[in-house]
DNA sequence: TAAAAAAGAATGAACGTTCATTTTTATATA
DNA sequence: TATATAAAAATGAACGTTCATTCTTTTTTA
């Protein structure tokens, strides 16, 4: 009798690899072979990780979303002023797109195809509720537009993506001062 | 002797048949054979019209393209205010995005994805110079902020994407209240 | 030493594209 | 106006390749 023990290593490089190559050529343009090369390892050896090619880029989907909101919210907590907060998450927010273009292009590619199972992408979407909570907090204190959560998520949060994509294919250069510029638009669009 | 003619109707349905297969499937998940199908054409037919797949893709992009530009500036013109001409133009992107939800929804997996080649997507930007040249003139009398044309479009017109996208998905729904509320958020945003 | 993990080769289905052939079209001729 | 004809347009079947997944065997692990 064995402990059942399978690599967590071997799991993170086949989210890795699954990422970058899935971000240069396309769900359906990236090989299981391929993704098993690049991970090191026989295209078998993915099905004892993962149930099907599709599952693959689910859990990659749901990881990345995870690693996402965790660093969104990881300096937020609950007693701050709305303003304050909002800085905070946004800020954070624009760090991780940052830091970690290939993770934001790929969120990006999964949120405007069809290569996400729906039931996956409720999931994700659930990471975010802290934000939302925010946001009716800030209505209730006058303090932010009384008004849908998308439309505040599309004005605050949204135009980063369409940034670091560009930023990625070489057409725009984010930095630090392209940051603060931005900040103070996201904050311009949803305040009261 | 006879003239070349092969009928535009045909090309236009294939082109059809592609927004509508690749918004549901993505695009290395459509087969020419479904997109032939849909059009009432013989596999084969599509290439009369088209070299191969990735040629049809980018046609049908540019063809979306240029159809979206058109709209966006048919009645804006530059004897216009800049507040002016912004609104005008702001809005009729808002139209199209609205009543051709189809085309919109397409363009974004289009710009989110490594699907179109790198080529037919600047020619596609081109199309957005009369824009560009608006933001010019508003940051030259003042009137909008001096930062880059990216954040720019970032938070007024990219915001809309996420909206139509969402809509589609069945997420929110998009009417009049929310596009006017929608615009001010756009203004406000890139307004000094 | 026995179960778990991993590997590489094999399989069968799906797909983009081409090929050989048929159908349509527009004109030239009677 | 009716017929002939040649090019263009369209077709369905076929081809060769690629790919996700599975099968059998080997290696690793505790």
């Amino acid at each position: 009798m064995v402990k059942l023990q399978k690599s967590i290593e071997k799991r993170n490089a086949l989210i890795k690899a699954t990422i970058e190559l899935v971000n240069n050529s396309g769900f359906h343009a990236t090989p299981m072979s391929k993704i098993a090369k690049m991970a090191n390892v026989s295209p078998a050896t993915i099905y004892l990780y993962f149930d099907n090619k599709q599952d693959l880029v689910n859990k990659t989907y749901l990881d990345v979303k995870a690693a996402y909101t965790k660093h969104a919210f990881a300096t937020y907590h609950e007693e701050m002023s709305v303003e304050e907060g909002f800085e905070i998450i946004w800020k954070r927010i624009a760090d991780f797109k940052l830091k970690e273009g290939e993770n934001a292009m790929f969120l990006a590619q999964c949120d405007n195809t069809p290569m996400i199972d729906e039931h996956s992408k409720q999931e994700g979407i659930k990471h975010l509720q802290p934000l939302l909570d925010l946001w009716e907090r800030g209505k209730k204190e006058g303090i932010i537009k009384p008004i849908s959560d998308y439309l505040l998520y599309a004005y605050a949060i949204n135009p980063l993506s369409f940034l670091v994509v560009n930023q990625k294919r070489g057409v725009f250069q984010l930095d630090e001062k392209n940051v603060l510029e931005a900040y103070e638009a996201a904050w311009n669009s949803i305040k009261k």
